[in-house]
RNA sequence: GGGCCGUUAGCUCAGUCGGUAGAGCAGUUGGCUUUUAACCAAUUGGUCGUGCGUUCGAGUCGCACACGGCCCA
């Protein structure tokens, strides 16, 4: 498609208001610089507001401050006019009868969306309102589309989402979402920085994927004429650093699995790994529990959140339960029920659990696990005790090779967290990867690779070590009570929309 | 992948039994000019998601498709 095309398809899709802010645009064009570079802002609608709001109407006359503010219109009720910027308003008092017929004229063809700079004095209006009287004015860059709705904002969610600019000019609740999220991976990195840890870089882009079971996005290096892999996990990095002496050690940044959506899946994500020397799981359960209350007096000022109409109190100590525990309690079944490979078929269907028989025993208690289990668990829990089926690696549980020393963190019927004793075994490490390589080859498209270098890293000794890991987006979601990833993510994944043909 | 719901003016939404497509906001024109979703008067604005079908006639009924939302897998 040429540009001449687009910009005529792009013209076609234009209605009457943007004709008319294009008409107005266009003979300032032909008077001077349309977009300006050279106007000086003094204060932010923020500063007048922490520096003069609580002082009285007499008090302002007497300062006479005199002042210049920039921002978006967002608001116009006769003479005032309402400028935006960033996350705070200041009202201008702004009278056509007391400019030059030019700037009043300018005044009658500003539009909301319009950025400007204004300047005068800060004063009160006899409603006690904080304004800016403005004696001069200038239009800095045209809004050439129409703002939503001034009272009911942009609420369309797909509109929303595909215009995130749109939503973050109107929407407020949008806005703060993104801030708290910011605070929350800032206060991330403090916390782990405090407790000695190094926040590291590892790979993006492999050659062989790896560090958790799930299907990777496949790309191509030209130059070097081979297939690359997003990464599914850092994981397997972040513990080469282990072994090569780096004792804790933390990455917060994307993952990418090639799954499907849902409102707790993207397909890019972002997640925090971090890695402990001579801890053990528990060590980081502990931890866990205090990050999270950490990060609720932080960003909410309280230990007790609320999310989706339910109170979670993280000053408590969080439940925690091994995962047969937890089929036993909330399944109606003995422990006998899951004893033997047999005896765990029969659970699951009758249960009605969907599996394959073929499974190993692990799995298939797993799928129980996840299908009927999981939803149930409201209250912050830890689950333990993983099959080892389903935990290629992690250290088996010393006297139930069955098991690992494994944990997940599950809040209101979702996986937050993940996080087990480190495998440092080379030898079963090995075997764990040819499991999986068998897995993959009876057709599962999630099943890991077979890493060699990273057995050979492992056979240079790793030492005992805890790792974890904690899906941001999810801990997001939590704390600013969003129903959906989608509402945590600036730019989440959406199928294009293609013009009609 | 399956089920349900949605898609109408720039935005937010009505639209009855199939019979000429409506409101509020925004916009335009004028008034007012220390207002608070400012107000008063007048007024412009539509490929009813796309396509096919049924019908004398489709925003409305049927089928297919696209995109989105929720639930399930």
């Amino acid at each position: 498609m040429s540009d001449e095309q687009s910009n005529e398809e792009h013209l076609e899709d234009e209605n009457k208001l943007i004709a008319q802010r294009r008409e107005k645009i266009s003979s300032i064009r032909e008077q001077r610089e349309a977009y300006p570079n050279n106007f000086e802002r003094k204060s932010a609608a923020g500063d007048l507001v922490r520096d003069y709001a609580d002082k009285e109407k007499p008090e302002l006359e007497e300062l006479a401050v005199q002042t210049s503010v920039a921002g978006r219109i967002i608001r116009m009720r006769g003479p005032f006019v309402v400028l935006q910027d960033g996350a705070h308003q200041i009202q201008l008092y702004m009278n056509n009868k007391s400019y030059s017929e030019d700037k009043a004229a300018e005044l009658k063809a500003l539009d909301l969306g319009d950025i400007i700079g204004a300047e005068g004095q800060v004063f009160k209006t006899n409603q006690g309102e904080l304004t800016l009287r403005v004696a001069d004015f200038q239009l800095l860059a045209k809004s050439l589309r129409p703002l939503p709705d001034k009272y009911k904002g942009l609420t369309d969610t797909e509109m929303r989402y595909r215009q995130r600019y749109v939503d973050l000019i109107v929407n407020e609740e949008s806005r703060s979402i993104f801030e708290v999220r910011s605070r929350i991976v800032k206060f991330i990195r403090y916390y782990f920085e405090e407790l000695g840890f190094m926040e590291v870089e590892t790979p993006m882009m492999q050659v062989i994927p790896g560090g958790a079971t799930a299907r990777p996005f496949i790309t191509h290096h030209n130059a070097l004429d081979q297939d690359m892999y997003l990464r599914v996990a850092p994981e397997l990095f972040l513990k080469r650093l282990i072994v090569g002496g780096f004792e804790k050690v933390f990455e917060l940044n994307r993952n990418f699995r090639n799954e499907g959506l849902s409102t707790r899946h993207n397909p890019e994500f972002t997640m925090l790994e971090f890695y402990q020397s001579y801890a053990r799981y528990h060590d980081l359960m502990d931890l866990t529990e205090d990050l999270f209350r950490r990060i609720a007096m932080e960003v909410i000022g309280s230990t007790t959140i609320t999310y989706q109409g339910t109170e979670y109190d993280f000053s408590k100590p969080f439940a925690r339960l091994t995962v047969q525990e937890s089929i036993v309690q909330f399944c109606n079944v003995q422990a006998s029920d899951l004893a033997t490979n047999e005896a765990v078929i029969g659970t699951a269907n009758k249960l009605e659990v969907n599996f394959d028989d073929n499974w190993p025993r692990g799995k298939i208690v797993m799928e129980i696990f996840e299908q009927k289990v999981e939803g149930q668990l409201d209250q912050p829990t830890f689950i333990t005790e993983y099959p080892i089926e389903v935990s290629p690696l992690a250290r088996r549980k010393e006297g139930h090779p069955e098991v690992t020393d494994r944990f997940e963190l599950i809040i209101g019927g979702r996986e937050l967290a993940n996080g087990f004793s480190e495998l440092n075994d080379p030898e079963d490490q090995a075997e764990r990867f040819k499991d999986q390589v068998a897995q993959k080859d009876s057709g599962d498209k999630e099943a890991m690779h077979f890493d060699e270098d990273y057995v050979t890293a492992l056979e240079y000794g790793m030492p005992p070590t805890a790792g974890e890991g904690i899906g941001i987006d999810r801990l997001v979601m939590l704390f600013t009570d969003a129903p959906s990833i989608k509402d945590v993510l600036f730019f989440p994944h959406m199928r294009p929309q293609h013009d009609s043909d």
